[in-house]
RNA sequence: AGAAUUAUAGCUUAAUGGUAAAGCAGUCCACUCAUAAUGGAUGGAUCAAAGUUCAAUUCUUUGUAGUUCUACCA
């Protein structure tokens, strides 16, 4: 599916959707949020960038009890205070030049109306009934607490951890899903599909944990009286519907569910790895139920550390996105996430890191680009002699080695990449960008242009520019803005893939050559 | 407390039971096309203990530490 290798100007479009979870709006984004929709973007970009069909959506959950609390304390209508929530995440967004095709809210219109279709299709095919829900419920916060969170004091009552409340065993009626009887049939979609989970270590966690464990079913309502800020139960107004359906299937009406579009049938979800069960459990279980397709593929990504511990406020190494975009810029951020990013594990933040990754882009990849740009080279003059000195070969049979070399390294920079990409691994695609950069820095010092006559300088200097034309083109979905400067330098205007190889554009590169303008500077 | 998973050089990663690889950082050398940049050379590590094995980073057991989940907070 995404391994195959197809010749570059013959490319099949295929529809290609990738999603975020949508975040939840009480708190304030923070590095995970940043680097879900980081992830979705680059591949959505690499996508676009390679003629794909690509279609990305990330959002918002805006019901719930959190939100209508919330809203309740600051005297605004929860959906006034949602939409001002939402823009938070969208200015996140902007921010970071994330790249979205549709911004999905849950209290969006035609999101309500597909959540009521498939409330009614899991009712009418009978996978859902009315039962009572037992749980831990704190009068004073108005919340159910799961056992996790909850505690007993000394004096024998259980309170919340978190608030200090008392709780008590309480009894309502909700509607319930028969989430129990996907237990064998999630089983078997595991074992049929092993990919269907990446990584394996994720994918092993799940099956041992379906295997070991009873499913029980799921409550999918919340009593009106105490849930107002929700979707009704069509039919049934003393009950909204609870997050389960809600939430989760912001994933088809993006898809303009129920006629669902061509972006459906290649979905891949990304995921972090503390929410696997409700995008491997719940939502396989519900799809299967209203016998609906499933997605392609979940894929779960770790957390961001900070220092080697996880963030949290008590420990003070809470590391805000936005702050440290304004001090080191949005392209370097984006860069060393992707550089850094590592799926089957948890990856770790530590500004010293993030500086060295952008003093290696000043240094290494904007360099390459001026030591090209000086005023002792002419790229202009290169260009129009470009079959000229194509076809010139060096006396010193490694350094014609090398040349020989560099131009097949351009020439299968856009493949060794792209393998890496369709699999969200960007550490391993960024690693090929450097290689080139690397050899094309190499080249330069070991064939000393300073020292040589007109037309082996030209030559060498093309060198040079081809591999930062070429690299700036394929690096665009990680470094929108680096790559555009870079692109800007160099005065080229042909940035699609199909001039992604050695020799492909020739219109390029008037007056380049003067002091200053670097693309990115210290 | 239980389960899963992770632990390699100062930092970040790699290695299918067979001589632990790389980038950055450090040290030394060279160079000036370029932004105190660039290139080369170089020293450096498998969390701890035990076991299995001709041979263990890798397999097994135990311990320590990090992360997540423990199933309707999301």
């Amino acid at each position: 599916m995404f391994k195959r290798t197809i010749p570059l100007l013959q490319r099949v479009s295929k529809p290609f959707y990738i999603t975020t979870p949508i975040f939840y709006p009480n708190a304030a984004p923070h590095l995970g949020h940043l680097y879900s929709m980081l992830l979705c973007d680059v591949r959505n970009r690499w996508a676009k960038l390679s003629g794909n069909d690509s279609f990305f959506t990330t959002g918002t959950d805006e019901h719930g009890l959190k939100i209508q609390l919330a809203a309740e304390a600051k005297n605004v209508p929860p959906k006034q205070f949602v939409d001002s929530l939402a823009l938070v995440f969208k200015d996140l967004a902007a921010t970071c030049s994330i790249d979205y095709d549709r911004f999905i809210r849950t209290t969006d219109e035609d999101h309500v109306k597909a959540v009521e279709q498939v409330w009614n299709t899991l009712q009418e095919k009978g996978w859902i009934y009315e039962g009572e829900h037992e749980g831990w419920y704190a009068i004073s916060d108005e919340t159910f607490y799961p056992r996790t969170q909850i505690k007993q004091e000394e004096d024998g009552k259980w309170v919340s951890i978190e608030s200090g409340s008392e709780v008590k065993l309480t009894k309502e009626k909700n509607y319930f899903f028969k989430l129990s009887e996907f237990r064998e049939k999630l089983i078997q979609l595991l074992e049929s599909n092993p990919q269907w989970i990446i990584p394996g270590q994720k994918y092993n966690e799940l099956l041992n944990e379906l295997k070991s464990q009873p499913l029980a079913d799921l409550s999918v309502s919340r009593p009106s009286a105490r849930l107002k800020w929700g979707i009704q139960v069509p039919g049934d107004d003393s009950q909204r519907i609870y997050v389960w359906i809600d939430a989760l299937v912001n994933y088809l009406t993006s898809c303009k569910y129920p006629e669902l579009n061509q972006y459906w049938s290649n979905a891949t979800h990304l995921i972090g790895k503390d929410i696997i069960r409700f995008h491997c459990v719940y939502w396989p279980a519900l799809l299967m139920a209203a016998e609906i397709p499933l997605p392609k593929q979940v894929v779960v990504h770790g957390h961001w550390l900070c220092e080697g511990s996880k963030m949290s406020k008590s420990k003070g190494n809470v590391v805000d996105p936005l702050q440290i975009i304004n001090d080191y810029g949005v392209d370097p951020v984006r860069f060393f996430l992707c550089e850094n990013s590592v799926l089957n594990g948890d990856n770790n933040f530590s500004v010293e890191s993030l500086q060295r990754s952008r003093d290696q882009l000043v240094d290494k990849y904007s360099n390459l680009v001026m030591r090209c740009c000086g005023k002792k080279f002419n790229v202009e003059r290169a260009l129009k002699e470009y079959d000229t000195l194509n076809e010139h070969q060096f006396e010193d049979p490694i350094l014609q080695q090398q040349l020989t070399n560099l131009k097949q390294s351009i020439n299968s920079l856009y493949d060794k990449m792209n393998t890496d990409m369709v699999q969200l691994n960007t550490a391993a695609a960024i690693q090929e960008f450097w290689s080139v950069i690397s050899d094309a820095n190499q080249f330069i010092q070991d064939s000393e242009p300073w020292k040589r006559e007109q037309l082996e300088k030209d030559l060498i200097i093309l060198m040079g520019v081809e591999t930062a034309r070429v690299a700036s083109i394929l690096i665009q979905p990680v470094m929108p803005e680096l790559s555009l400067k870079v692109l800007d330098r160099l005065n080229v205007v042909n940035r699609d893939l199909s001039h992604a190889k050695f020799g492909a554009d020739k219109s390029y590169g008037k007056g380049i050559n003067r002091a200053g303008d670097y693309p990115m500077t210290k």
